[in-house]
DNA sequence: TTAGCTGAGTGACTACAATCACATAGTAGC
DNA sequence: GCTACTATGTGATTGTAGTCACTCAGCTAA
């Protein structure tokens, strides 16, 4: 399918290039849509593009040696993913998986590195990018290292919660949230341990679920203090 | 201390450096030493320097909200950490402490950014550290998705061999090897834990200890099998 | 409507790693 | 040498999360 440059320009880490740039990396690019569990990116493989997600929800997942499913990061709508191989030409390091049906923008890394060279914009966008990845595993890796596993849960969703909702301890609500079973292997837990702890959540009217595309959390002031351990579940 | 340009230069990734810019950064930069358990970077504070190590090892650690260590990777010497804000101004995620007496020379960061933008050279370094940086913490994250505890304890100390001896199942010999404790927390285990699981390798003579620096993998066939799963401990 | 699928809730049981509480061995400093 | 400290080894006990085996709810596509 044809990629207009407008498209492009509609996310945020394109926006910045001048328009006829985005207009060669456009004829180079593709809509690419995928299915709920279609494979995006494969482990493994020197992927020769990059990812802009432009609808949907992707995951970052890996497999352990004996198979068992471990997801590292969610990608949302006008985010990109794949980069890594911009920096070191090495393989994809996890796989990338559609969690909901998605449209995709592929632009060929090539084209993109050329792009780069030329406007410094881009690059310091996708050092800054990295930067933020490292960041993000760090207090993902950190997360993993508590105990006590209801804070775990909580810590996560409170991750999911928006920021504003979590300076102002409003109640708020997560669009599309994450399953039990996606939960569960970015948390290292089993999805029964998972539904167990959103049942006294949910008992406790701290979170409540609206059918299956919403989740309230009423007392984000209780689910703070959970996930940060002054209070015990 | 002063710091010359030679000292400099015996990092890898300055050495590619023209000798003025080693000599500029050489009269901004400064050595700093470290005793054990010395803290030689702090987390949330914008550090404004990269340490390029000398002598010693150190480790990037974080702390849970509940104050447990995470053990996050290894700095060997030639090596450099704190390199994160380089790309983002932001604070520096993780603590980094000295495992051994260290010796180390701080770069100013400011400095360090002039440098990459005559020199695109270091900052393409830069750039393959970080995504290496990215590689490493998705694989550790992996790790610690194993169910199995003792593979678990087996792949760690895998990555620890050589390159060459894990290509040729030779038996090896790790220098200064983890303690129990720091391998615990990197892979969120107890240090008996770990200790239990060492005392079965060294009784089925796969690894033996020799003194306190040194450990001698003399199986290596037999802790890949143990690493990929293909053999129970 | 029905079938089929995926996600979620729940009880019973169990394995296993954490914890505690020591003992012991190295090593470093004086 | 002696002391102090850190690293390591080991048993007993216990808590707890995983696993299994279901049921149930909600969605969608024939």
């Amino acid at each position: 399918m044809q990629v207009t440059p407008e498209l492009l320009s509609a996310f945020p880490s394109l926006k910045p290039l001048p328009p006829a740039t985005l207009a060669r990396l456009a004829q180079e690019s593709e809509v690419r849509k995928f299915a709920r569990r279609g494979v995006v990116m494969t482990a493994g493989v020197r992927e020769e593009f990059v990812c802009f997600l432009f609808e949907g929800r992707l995951q970052g997942v890996d497999f352990t040696i004996d198979g068992r499913e471990v997801g590292l990061y969610f990608v949302e709508p006008g985010d990109f993913c794949g980069e890594l191989g911009m920096f070191d030409h090495g393989p994809q390091p996890e796989f990338v998986i559609a969690l909901t049906a998605a449209v995709t923008v592929f632009v060929p890394m090539e084209s993109l590195r050329l792009v780069t060279m030329e406007n410094p914009v881009l690059l310091k966008l996708l050092g800054q990018r990295l930067a933020a990845r490292v960041r993000q595993l760090t207090r993902q890796r950190s997360l993993l290292g508590l105990p006590n596993i209801s804070q775990r849960v909580c810590c996560q969703l409170w991750l999911l919660v928006s920021d504003d909702a979590r300076q102002h301890l409003q109640s708020s609500v997560i669009n599309n949230p994450p399953t039990h079973m996606e939960i569960a292997i970015m948390l290292n837990l089993s999805r029964e341990t998972v539904s167990r702890v959103f049942q006294i959540l949910q008992t406790r009217n701290i979170v409540r679920r609206d059918g299956t595309s919403l989740l309230h959390v009423s007392d984000s002031a209780a689910l703070k203090r959970l996930a940060d351990g002054s209070e015990e579940l």
